[in-house]
DNA sequence: TCTATATGTAAAGTTTGTTTTACATTTGAC
DNA sequence: GTCAAATGTAAAACAAACTTTACATATAGA
């Protein structure tokens, strides 16, 4: 799996720090995402989607390999 | 979190074996998840809003506690 | 150049997702 | 009422998410 953190991230002007803090997770794990370390929970998603006001398929992308 | 997976799965007619199947995970899995035993992965939610033709939102829902 | 802020990364540890095996219970068709 | 299919559940084991601490690198501004 993809994601998009990394522009969504710009496009609201946050840093990493600020993005795990409104979606209470440690900055680690945003860095982890971004750089596809692992794959977050559905909770986590929906957050994220939400925080950015777009759909979570908008955010997060399948590959061939999941 | 909650979701919607034993209405969708009605809807599509298919068991918890066969929609584990259709997105590679065990039928237990598939159990636990519909009685909010656990958050799968993004992976999962991604997959199955796929398979259901709808957006990963109108599965999966954030509760106040999430 | 010095400093502050942002990002990358790593190791160890805890928690949670997921599988496997196995069995009990429910439900519907006959 | 029987039988098969579907669902619920549980325990053990393993894999992956996520945290904490800590440090290194990059970047930009004063």
């Amino acid at each position: 799996m993809k994601n998009n953190l990394k522009v969504e991230r710009a496009i609201h002007n946050l840093t990493q720090a600020d993005l795990a803090e409104r979606i209470g997770v440690s900055r680690q794990s945003i860095n982890a995402m971004e750089k596809n370390k692992y794959v977050p929970s559905t909770v986590l998603a929906l957050k994220i989607a939400k925080l950015f006001n777009k759909p979570v398929e908008d955010i997060f992308f399948l590959e061939e390999t999941d």
